[in-house]
DNA sequence: TTGTATGCGTTATCAT
DNA sequence: ATGATAACGCATACAA
């Protein structure tokens, strides 16, 4: 046994087995060239000692990290369930890939970001995730210019190393809209997401698209920019029932913040979906919990975690590889609050036990 | 500049001041012991060759890491809010003390966490934080032989280098159900996670202390286990209801079992909080969207998150100090399901506003 | 099939 | 105040 208080190495090994360093350095990476006989010795060996090869080593000699790194920009109070299933793909994904997995997560507010992408530089990440709310534009051009591969969730950023995975909010807006459309609404209103976001602006856009599809004049006054929580929603959404008292439906940007916008709407003593129809976007588990259910635009946190991890593993290993952006189509799920429409079906049927 | 394609090293930092790299390695690591002149030097060549030092030398040379494993064994289906917290508190406390914190993700049911580990030693991590649903008690017995110093989250495992942090569910059961005893009932439902789970044994002992303390005797038919799961907290109170038509009151071990146990009352065609009232545990996002909004016992994900990272630093710091291990106090949050209370206010006053 | 020697990019020890 | 040099634990080209 080796001096107690150190980890064996593969000199340890290789003196009690009898051979030579570079004879366990072909036996633990399978060279296929050491005879039966001296692998079991020091097979054996590696198990008595429990030796466990240094990563540290290893990836210094070998120049590579082996290492992803995870940088999400959190909003106090935002804590969104969807951002986890998205990481649970990330996850799933890299560490099939023999890859670590470096979780960096950073407030908005917190102006050392900077500080995190420094560590992420000097540990030689091999390629980096970047999700939630920039803190902004400067950590787009940090990154380009640092040529890590890189791979944006719902951030349209793209470059020679970098691109993105999202989801199609001009669909996925349109659907929405287009639900209320056909339902017979005509006066519908949109709480956005901040102006500045992208797939705010994207959803806006099928917003607009699904109004002009069917003949409907575009109303500015109609859109509010929320700021992705529940109560800005709440806020948001009580002004446009000042201002438009004959408007029949909502559509929100998120879920969370469609949640809002219902509280606002009972507080103004009207009923959902009977005197104001909601639609939210996102799908997340609360959306099928809040009385009524609501009915909203699906997205897959997990495939696009595994999407994200996917693409940018192939990034890393072809370098010259163009980057390929990827959008995930969405699914309209409907249920209670827009009214009118079929009962969605759970799995358990609940939703349908409880009837509509 | 260096010759393009490869990360510059201390040697091209040296040669190109004209230094020696013991210099540059000094100014590097402050030692203060050099010239004003020549640290001005080697720092702009450092930013003009954009210079980041490797970890991967430093940590080899160094024989530490500066690496944290976080492991965390979820379950399908089970997308707890609340371990996101935890992990935001892990983070922030881990990236202060300059520690990489490596994210690994298993579904339970995969058998290959022995490989998760065996990386995690490989990566010589220095310490490791573990949550979730065991795969069974191997992973006790492989982290505790491996002598690494390891946190658990609301899993009570203490030995030589490895203690937990939890919420105090004995008191915070005691709380729920002696709210419930307090406003009348006696018939007490109790939908529990696995028997096998810790926090189930204790939020059961909690849940018989108040019993006793109130002169209730305990009924073990009104116990069930649940599986932590919506659906399956649907089934066992359906049950519960067939058996016992004067139960008045429901504990749920979860707030997704709450909100699955809800489900079968309405179903039951019973009103809630009239015919039965309902408490949970946890406070998730989604326990104030239901309706009627779920009272429930409140456990603060972050803070603990926080006392688990800062108590694993410790632990590595002081090889010698006995593991402590860390319960936190629980809060009783009353909402609408219960009836009788009073309103919870949740800064926004919206609760308020929508009447009781 | 096995061994020897060199280097990966740092830090640290000892000189100067 | 600065420099030369030996580790750190491993992989690999080359020799035997």
């Amino acid at each position: 046994m080796a001096r107690s208080g150190r980890e064996p190495t593969i000199k340890d090994i290789a003196k009690a087995a009898g051979v030579s360093v570079s004879t366990v350095s072909h036996v633990l990476n399978e060279y296929g060239d050491i005879s039966e006989d001296t692998e079991q010795r020091v097979r054996e060996v590696m198990k008595e000692l429990n030796y466990h090869p240094s990563a540290l080593a290893r990836r210094l000699v070998r120049k590579r990290s082996y290492i992803l790194q995870l940088l999400l920009f959190s909003v106090e109070g935002l804590k969104h369930p969807f951002f986890y299933e998205v990481i649970c793909g990330i996850s799933a994904e890299t560490e099939k890939a023999g890859y670590d997995l470096v979780l960096s997560i950073k407030d908005v507010r917190d102006k050392r970001w900077r500080d995190s992408l420094k560590r992420c530089y000097e540990s030689r990440s091999e390629g980096i995730f970047v999700m939630g709310t920039l803190p902004g534009p400067e950590v787009l051009e940090e990154i380009e210019s640092s040529q890590m591969p890189a791979l944006f969730i719902d951030i349209p950023f793209e470059s020679r190393r970098a691109t993105y995975v999202t989801s199609d909010n001009i669909g996925g807006a349109m659907t929405a809209t287009g639900h209320l459309i056909s339902l017979g609404h005509t006066s519908i209103g949109l709480i956005n997401g901040h102006v500045a976001s992208s797939i705010s602006k994207q959803r806006l856009l099928g917003y607009k698209q699904a109004l002009e599809m069917h003949g409907i004049p575009f109303e500015g006054g109609l859109v509010r920019p929320g700021d992705f929580t529940e109560e800005g929603a709440r806020e948001v959404t009580a002004g446009l029932l000042d201002d438009y008292p004959n408007m029949t439906a909502v559509f929100a940007g998120s879920d969370l913040m469609a949640i809002g916008a219902m509280k606002a709407i009972r507080e103004a003593g009207l009923r959902i979906p009977d005197d104001i129809a909601v639609i939210g976007f996102d799908d997340i588990e609360s959306a099928s919990y809040v009385r009524p259910a609501l009915s909203t635009v699906k997205q897959e946190g997990e495939v696009m975690g595994r999407k994200a991890a996917r693409e940018l593993l192939k990034l890393i290993r072809y370098p010259d590889r163009k980057p390929c952006k990827q959008v995930l189509s969405t699914e309209l799920v409907i249920r209670e609050s827009c009214g009118g429409g079929k009962v969605y079906h759970e799995g358990s049927g609940a939703e349908a036990a409880l009837g509509v």
